[in-house]
Order: C-alpha cells, then structure tokens, then sequence
DNA sequence: CTTGACCCTGTAGTTGCTACAGGGTGCATA
DNA sequence: TATGCACCCTGTAGCAACTACAGGGTCAAG
C-alpha cells in the first residue's frame, strides 16, 4: 500500500480522474481501499495495472480486448499463443481501417481537385456529393 | 409530392428507417408530410438532400460537417472556396488520422515480431504492454 | 479562518446511430 | 370476413469510451 491518491495515479497513468473512475464502475480497475475521509487509496499494483490499460488503449486496443489481455497476462504459465492471436487480429483490423482510409483520401482528393473556383452551382464538389441534386 | 413512404426512401438511399427518423429529430432532414394514417410521405426534395447527407457521410463527413455543407450547398450564388476549405479541412483530418494508424501498426507490428512463443511469462507482448508489471 | 485545490457521488451529455416495446395500418389471401 | 404479414408510428434505452457537470466534503497553506 503505497496510499496513491486518485489524483496521483492519473497524473502517473496519463489518465483523467474521472477515466479512472469510470474503469473502477465498469469493472476494469478494481476499486481501491478508502482513507478515513472516503477518499480512494491506490497501491502499486493498481499503478501497474492502470498502465497496462492505458498503453494498451494507446495502441488501439478496445476495452474488451484489454480485458482480455488482462486475462490471458494474469496467467503467466499459459502459452502466449491466444495473445499473439488478439495482437494479430488487431493487426488486421488497423489495416482494414488503413485500407478504407486511403480509399477515402483518394476519393476526397479527387473531389478538391475537380474544384475551379467559381460559384457554388458550378462547383464540382456540391455536385458530386448531390448527383441528383 | 412523389409519396416515397420511409422504408422506400430508405430502400433509395441505402438508410435504415430508423436513421431516417434520427436524422429527422436532429434536424438534419426536415418532417413531411403526412398521410391520413399519420405515415410519413417524403417527396424528391427529401430525397435529395438525404443523398447528398448519406454520400458526405461515405466520405467520412461529420453530421456537423455534412450540415456545414448543406447549408452552403443551398447558396447557389456564393463563392465555392468555403465549401472546397471544408473539403480540405476534412482531407487534413484523413491524414492525422492515416499518420496514426500507420505509425500505431509500426509498433504493434514490432511487438508481434519480438514474440517467439514460449509462455505469458516470456511473452514480450504482455513484457511491453506492462513495462513495471 | 479562509482560499483553493483536491476529493466524493450521481447523473447526463457526447457521436451516430441501432434496437426494442407496444401499438396501429394496409394489402393479399383463404 | 378473418387473418396474417409487412410495414408504419412513438418513445425510450442501449452501444463505445469517455467527459462534464452539480452539489457537496476535505485538507494544507497563508
């Protein structure tokens, strides 16, 4: 028990207090022991506990999937192979976001580039998002 | 006054009917008309701007940005550059956001790759994911 | 002894829908 | 005529992952 208040271990995690609290209601952050005033008192192990959540967060990963991680990590004799599997299937999921994205950007530029100046009822951007219009 | 009902004019714009009354309710899309039997009638102008709203938002157009676009859209006479800035406004975003990602798959790549089996223990994922853990 | 920074609970807002529950309508068919 | 089915209506609650209050209590410094 290293008496962190909640304060201090957003600070630490990069994390706003009320995020922090909000992992505690959901279940994800288990809650801490209380000062005399109801105040929450964080140990080291919520510290590091907090900072697997948050750098997993920051690579992506849903909150589910960090449950998960925590899961499959908790059991340190298990294979890693279920952890390579989530890692890999993020993996996927960024390239499918990458892929729709680019798509996207492609389409957009060529959208900006039709445009020539002039008045909205020659523009070629209004035009193209109302075919009909 | 064509008389589309809502499932109709969902069926035309490839919307679910329920995001056809959501888009109705913020606003976005004015009420029609109604029958005797209280349904709604939508006409061509309806079908229309809920085009143009359904192709912004395929371009990943916030509500706010396809309602931005709506309103200068509806200007016939005005100068196109406010809509082409929006555009490329929008362009900017898509490239944070593909800078992102593009660098969030470099490290996730790099963390699946110091993996080579073994378990949770030595895994390299779970090692970095909870660097005091 | 007061000011300010922190802490507490609980609830509602954000974005963009989606999914009911609990009803009414309209048309075809037996 | 009844009955079944697909569609329509309103209103509300749910999703992710927080964020932002409102309306209070606590603690340390000056």
């Amino acid at each position: 028990m290293i008496g962190l208040t909640i304060g201090q271990l957003g600070k630490a995690t990069d994390t706003k207090v009320e995020t922090v609290r909000y992992y505690e209601r959901i279940g994800l952050l288990a809650a801490p022991g209380r000062t005399s005033a109801n105040y929450r008192a964080y140990g080291a192990d919520h510290l590091s506990r907090l900072s697997f959540i948050r750098r997993a967060r920051d690579l992506g990963f849903s909150l589910d999937q960090v449950r998960a991680l925590l899961d499959l990590a908790s059991d340190h004799s298990r294979d890693c192979g279920s952890v390579d599997m989530l890692a890999n299937e993020h993996m996927a999921d960024i390239d499918r976001k990458l892929a729709d994205l680019t798509a996207l950007r492609r389409e957009l530029s060529a959208l900006i580039n039709s445009c020539k100046g002039g008045t909205i009822s020659q523009c070629r951007i209004v035009e193209a998002l109302a075919p009909r219009g």
